[in-house]
RNA sequence: GGCGGCAUGGCCAAGUGGUAAGGCAGAGGAUUGCAAAUCCUUUACCCCCAGUUCGAAUCUGGGUGCCGCCUCCA
């Protein structure tokens, strides 16, 4: 079996062929550090750190480049709001990038190149592309002229021609009236007074959006990679005119692969910032939801397809984690095995665990189908969660049954996929999320749950379950386990 | 209007020609002083219509509904 993926440049699913066998380079398009990362933004890393965890299980060598856009107009936007500087803006939203990333378990790219640091590639590339005449300036900007570039649209299925009329009604403004055709778009823009400007042959000015990825691809990996991803919403006119530039300037075809997530939707709709129906990956997780439930929540559907952000679906995922988390637990706390040269054909194991490993191989090369991937996750987990359960229940057969190898095996084999899916074990305290100080202390809770161990010795069980409700109006939830001991847990 | 995509049980979601994975919720049972947790068992003919086929959720045509892109956007 060999992965097969779905190209968005063909629409159809095809087979991955790497352009140098073992070895993958993959650009994806960063985020534009304006603002922090939302849950769009998370489910797109997450189905590109499976991807690329997965072609690393899978034995190739990968190159992974991710951009950060950090010159942009809402950076300037929101820099003149608070009165700071690009710099500063862009420098901030990096660092949150990399700490919602790190606690999603996200992989950091290899190179992360910043727009404002790669001007030379990209005044380099519009050079280029001026002296081929593919481009023009007018009034200090520069423009891409689709007109010149013979495979304009054949990423997004657009033909100019045809979408003259759309064009037609758009707003004509002073920057529209400098371009030769509607679809044209700025490969430089000439400095405005008070804003950032960078020198350049055409002037003072800046980059254009597009532009930095074509340059940043083709500085970090080459004129032709394997693989570019992205948001669905980057398919026009992002990409269709990242292609254009590239083919344009080198003659080469940009990249084999166009692989395209889908959106993360809110009632039906997308979620995005412009309509306001956002929540930040931090406020999620600062609300107690785990990691690895909003991990398990994307992966659940298939990395194309919208997804409906609701709270019942995440809270249907909280709880199937809780049931992965258990199973895992039983390997301890040490889950960096993710890490440790996993090898997809590997040694010989029992059969059913064989068989396990191929469906779950097989699943995954049909496109990254995580959630047929997933249910093979559920079923290895299944018998290791009711071997924790006896565990914990002091059954003595168990323990000896836990150190079978068998049992060693099963737990190592989940262990090992979950960790392809960057699924790894959460203790208790990463689950509960954080806490605010508020409610009962730790001394008070002990002090009633000792109270309401003398009630249940006298049997009197009214006291003690009243002393039981009080706590849970406090958010305080109390636990019997066998052998008399109560545990208690935060919500 | 143009381009692309989707419609599977109460909810989420696989399956792309041979008779419906998995998760959540629900129901019954076991266990428990009661709970919680856990364990066992259990719940669908796949938007509508017409075709192709021995056989379709899966293919074709039509219809209906929904979403994304066409402006910044993961």
């Amino acid at each position: 079996m060999t992965l097969k993926l779905t190209n968005s440049l063909t629409r159809r699913v095809e087979e991955f062929r790497p352009i140098e066998p073992g070895k993958v380079s993959i650009y994806c398009c960063g985020v534009t550090v304006y603002d922090l990362c939302h849950l769009g933004h998370a489910r797109s890393y997450i189905a590109w750190d499976v991807l690329r965890r997965y072609l690393r299980w899978s034995g190739y060598a990968v190159t992974f480049v991710q951009n950060y856009t950090d010159i942009d107009d809402k950076i300037l936007k929101r820099a003149a709001e608070e009165g700071s500087s690009m710099e500063a803006v862009s420098e901030r939203n990096i660092e949150a990038f990399v700490a919602d990333m790190t606690r999603l378990n996200i992989l950091p790219a290899d190179r992360m190149p910043r727009a404002t640091r790669s001007l030379d590639a990209i005044r380099t590339l519009i050079s280029e592309l001026e002296a081929k005449g593919a481009a023009y300036s007018a009034d200090g900007d520069v423009y891409f002229a689709v007109m010149k570039h013979a495979g304009y649209g054949k990423l997004s299925g657009r033909d100019l021609e045809q979408q003259q009329d759309n064009a037609a009604g758009r707003v004509a403004s002073e920057e529209e009236a400098r371009k030769q055709h509607p679809f044209d778009f700025a490969l430089w823009k000439g400095a405005k007074p008070g804003e950032p400007s960078f020198p350049s042959p055409w002037g003072e000015g800046r980059p254009g959006w597009h532009i930095e990825c074509s340059a940043m691809v083709r500085e970090e990996l080459g004129d032709t990679i394997d693989i570019h991803l992205g948001g669905a919403d980057l398919v026009f006119p992002h990409h269709e005119n990242e292609i254009a530039q590239s083919e344009a300037a080198t003659g080469k075809e940009l990249a084999h692969y166009w692989l395209h997530n889908g959106m993360v939707n809110v009632g039906g709709q997308k979620m995005s910032k412009s309509l306001g129906n956002f929540t930040t990956i931090r406020a999620l997780l600062d609300s107690g939801v785990s990691p690895m439930t909003l991990r398990l929540f994307t992966l659940q559907a298939h990395y194309r397809k919208p997804l409906d952000f609701t709270a019942d679906a995440l809270d249907a995922a909280a709880t199937g984690w809780k049931g992965l988390n258990a199973a895992l637990a039983l390997m301890g706390t040490d889950t960096s095995g993710s890490a440790a040269a996993p090898e997809r054909s590997a040694p010989e194991q029992p059969a059913p665990l064989a068989e396990a490993r191929q469906r779950f191989a097989t699943a995954m090369d049909d496109d990254l189908n995580t959630s047929a991937a997933l249910a093979v996750l559920f079923e290895l987990a299944k018998p290791l969660r009711a071997l924790a359960n006896r565990l914990e229940r002091g059954d003595a057969s168990a323990e000896a049954e836990a150190h079978t190898p068998a049992m060693a095996a099963q737990a190592a084999l989940l262990q090992e996929l979950a960790g392809v899916l960057g699924l790894q074990h959460e203790t208790a305290e990463a689950q509960a999320g954080s806490h605010d100080g508020a409610g009962p202390s730790e001394a008070e809770i002990q002090a009633q749950i000792e109270a309401r161990q003398a009630a249940k010795a006298a049997r009197d069980f009214g006291t003690a379950d009243s002393i039981r409700e009080a706590l849970k109006a406090q958010g305080i939830e109390l636990i019997d386990k066998p052998g008399g001991l109560t545990e208690w847990l935060r919500h």
